[in-house]
RNA sequence: GCGGGCGUCGCCAAGUGGUUAAGGCAGCGGCUUGUGGCGCCGCUAUUCGGGGGUUCGAAUCCCCUCGCUCGCCCCA
């Protein structure tokens, strides 16, 4: 293949997309806003300690997805894996947290170097949220249900959201113990990823997708079981938050997410309709992240949402019911008017009167090519503009133009009746017309 | 990193060793230099992801390579 092309797993997003992407921002943006949440841009490139540090240097992200490399300086840089970090890192660096609880938003492209599938590339996107500094179970409540209204808001169907708890550092050392010496007792009926896992990683291996292993883990000790009795309080009042919200959740004991600086409440947010890559949205508790990074003990809440993701649940929301709002946000804009301008003089004005009822806020397309009258009526047609606006040189020298409706088919047997004139000085009139 | 499937025009796609590489959509031009969606006519791949080999002859067989895709792993 001698064409250039993207790099595999880098995807261009072209115009079609560009517009549904912009909608669903826009609908994300005006949740945030009103739950008073504020963006923080960071960089997209961070020092590779952050991540090694900050995601835990055992995770599968830090050991063999990051993108990686040495600049001229001689510093190890990363392209950031996720966005949680890197938000800690900018709150610590710029004393954000002595100012009290801060509420963020963010989005944009996150990077990570896996074998691309169905739901899953190289650089993708992500929104997400980050409470600091606020530690009770009706935070958790709240940050999880601005997610799930997000997604209920955009029309997004079959959705499930899955919480566990995973206690607090002493819960987890407690059961890693009971759930090794158990496992370990069985460890010839691990596969060899599982046995891999054992001393690295074991409770990643009661997420296993073999169902050998599911089968085996059924008489496992769970996490569940070995949770100090604060830490099941704990996990009890946000599943009561959950409930007086009306937010239907499901307890998945197995839930335990790869990143390792979650502690107590963990949730996802799957569908049966993403293929392998169910999980759109997932996220929880960090209580130890910003201590861990070199700053105060803070609690912290959040969770991010893969945009591919969404957007592949929106396409299958809007074929299912075109009228939803799913389909609404999938709409792309059509032009209110489509100047067809034909002639030395009549050119002249047309551009004029394109600026005007675009400055006037019309969308409006206007036809540069000095082709055939013919040619450029099938363009209009084509635009799937709402109107036509005609300017011949006739028109152009009585100073008017042919309003034309596109919506409706001509036929053999009802050729369009020619429409009407309308002054162009008279621009607020024409944009009162066109928006009737 | 490991498996499976696939690669013929911008998109969909026929062709499975004999030579002129169907067809549809889209695009462009014309019928139609003043009225679109319908119709008719014409044009658009010396070439079948790339390289090498077998053969008188290859899109069709073999080898290598690149890419896409689905799954494992992992996660958004």
């Amino acid at each position: 293949m001698t064409q250039l092309q993207s790099l595999r797993g880098m995807v261009d997003l072209l115009p079609e997309h560009t517009s549904r992407w912009q909608a669903v921002e826009s609908v994300a943006r005006d949740h945030f806003r009103r739950a008073g949440l504020q963006e923080i841009r960071t960089p997209l490139l961070e020092l590779t300690e952050l991540f090694a540090r900050g995601i835990g240097e055992a995770t599968d992200v830090v050991g063999k997805e990051m993108y990686t490399f040495v600049d001229r300086g001689d510093r190890s840089c990363t392209l950031r894996p996720e966005g949680t970090a890197s938000v800690v890192r900018a709150a610590l660096q710029h004393g954000l947290l002595s100012q009290g609880p801060q509420r963020f938003w963010y989005g944009g492209p996150m990077f990570r170097y896996e074998r691309p599938q169905a739901g899953r590339q190289r650089q993708f996107h992500q929104i997400g949220v980050e409470y600091l500094g606020v530690g009770s179970p009706r935070s958790d409540a709240e940050v999880i249900v601005l997610a799930w209204a997000l997604l209920v808001d955009l029309g997004v169907q079959g959705l499930v959201l899955e919480i566990n708890s995973l206690g607090t550092l002493q819960d987890r050392k407690k059961y890693r113990e009971e759930l090794v010496a158990w496992l370990e007792a069985r460890s010839d009926q691990l596969d060899d990823d599982s046995r891999k896992r054992l001393h690295t990683n074991p409770l990643r291996i009661l997420d296993s997708k073999n169902p050998a292993i599911r089968e085996l883990l059924q008489d496992a000790p769970t996490l569940f079981e070995a949770l100090s009795v604060e830490s099941k309080g704990r996990f009890e009042e946000v599943q009561v938050h959950l409930e007086t919200l009306q937010i239907p959740s499901q307890l998945n004991p197995r839930l335990v997410r790869g990143l390792d600086y979650y502690g107590h409440t963990a949730f996802e947010i799957t569908s049966d309709q993403l293929g392998a890559q169910a999980t759109v949205c997932g996220g929880g508790r960090y209580d130890g992240l910003v201590e861990q990074l070199g700053g105060p003990p803070t609690p912290a809440f959040g969770w991010a949402l893969g945009m591919e993701r969404l957007m592949l649940l929106l396409e299958a929301a809007a074929s299912i019911n075109p009228d939803g709002s799913a389909a609404r946000v999938m709409a792309s804009t059509r032009p209110d008017l489509y100047v067809v301008n034909r002639g030395e003089q009549a050119e002249r004005v047309a551009l004029v009167i394109a600026h005007q009822l675009r400055a006037a806020g019309l969308v409006v397309e206007l036809d540069s090519s000095g082709a055939a009258f013919n040619k450029q009526f099938k363009r209009a047609g084509r635009s799937r503009a709402t109107w036509a606006l005609v300017i011949g040189d006739d028109e152009a020298e009585r100073g008017e133009g042919r309003l034309k409706y596109l919506q409706e088919a001509t036929t053999q047997a009802n050729p369009t009746p020619i429409d009407q004139l309308h002054r162009l000085d008279d621009v607020t009139g024409l944009v009162r017309l066109v928006r009737e």
